[in-house]
DNA sequence: TGTACATCAGTGAACGCGCGTTCACTGATGTAC
DNA sequence: TGTACATCAGTGAACGCGCGTTCACTGATGTAC
């Protein structure tokens, strides 16, 4: 609820907000930080307050993106209990997220080390392992749930990026019917 | 051979060298066609000469870079025979050539359809889903072949693209071995 | 309830920088005769 | 073999632009007493 006046009322979130518009835009290369000041309606020093600087920014940009994902991996574990819908959640979040995602994997663009980050990245990456350990016969050997796992997540993973860069050619059905029809052709899912 | 004195030699190709550097510096999103004058030791205005503009130059990589991965996977068809060491040899394409690899799926930064482009990327393309026809048991059926060649390349790609982007663990081995274990979960292969 | 003061958020002018682009030019090379 | 001319490749000065950053400032808010 952004207050008149002098002061903004939340600022913050405003420009983390402009920064997801003008990053579906443009990429998140060709951000800067006069432009999510201009679209937030404050001067261009206005940012500096918040976030240091174009790193920062795109620093609370991946912590939050990495949140997003843990969560929307629990949600889909908890309902459907499925594997294969984790890796279906994975190419979802991608693609409703695009601009969070692409900041989340360009570590050169910010501060992979800071704490929130690398909180944020540990508790989506222990949903997606936790969700390997559902498979049959994969639990008891961990050379295996950490094999599984890598595969699951490179293909979800690339079929999401792929998508995203428009690589893929037309194939008559959603991309998340696509997605779980690829996810399908793991071995053990 | 460059030359001496006013004549490059051959500053097309100079300029490209250095912008592969220029991008294993910095990224794709960073290049400045002054900056590639620089490293090739000519003034700033030479290479409006061989390439119009940044997405000029970007889009004679991409074509290059298509090629090369072309000719990668055929070599490793030929060689091997196997589907699944035309998944590693993507990968070790996209490691190898990090540079021509991110511009290649970021077409916002070229112009895609470059005649040059496409053609390029038809040829690689054709290689890998002619790589999927090889499967026993794929190839009486089209549709089998495009599920098949999609979660391979998916698994391909997103492999290549979390190594690079430092996503990756310490995997205990090569990023060659590993992606050959990670491609080994795929059902058909 | 009122006043004083500290703190915080945002302003706006100024700076220096690297960039892309333009343009008249000059040096080198190739070709015609 | 020599000369004239066309073409091509690269130069260097100039321009305008958007950027990040700095800094003294002002308006708004919160707190102490």
């Amino acid at each position: 609820v952004p207050k008149d006046g002098y002061h903004h009322g939340d600022l913050r979130r405003a420009l983390l907000d402009a920064a997801v518009v003008a990053i579906d835009e443009s990429g998140p290369a060709a951000l800067s930080l006069r432009d999510l000041a201009r679209r937030a309606g404050v001067s261009h020093a206005a940012p500096a307050h918040h976030f240091t600087d174009k790193a920062g920014l795109l620093t609370a940009l991946a912590a939050e993106g990495f949140d997003l994902l843990a969560a929307a991996l629990t949600t889909a574990r908890a309902e459907t209990g499925s594997f294969r819908e984790l890796g279906v959640a994975y190419v979802r979040f991608a693609l409703d997220h695009r601009a969070h995602f692409e900041v989340m994997f360009h570590p050169e663009l910010y501060r992979p080390d800071d704490p929130e980050v690398v909180a944020a990245r540990e508790r989506s990456g222990a949903v997606l392992y936790t969700g390997v350990e559902d498979l049959p016969g994969v639990a008891a050997d961990p050379g295996a749930v950490r094999e599984a796992g890598l595969a699951a997540w490179s293909m979800a993973h690339g079929f999401a990026t792929l998508w995203l860069s428009g690589a893929l050619p037309d194939l008559g059905r959603s991309p998340e019917a696509a997605a779980r029809m690829v996810l399908g052709e793991l071995g053990g899912a």
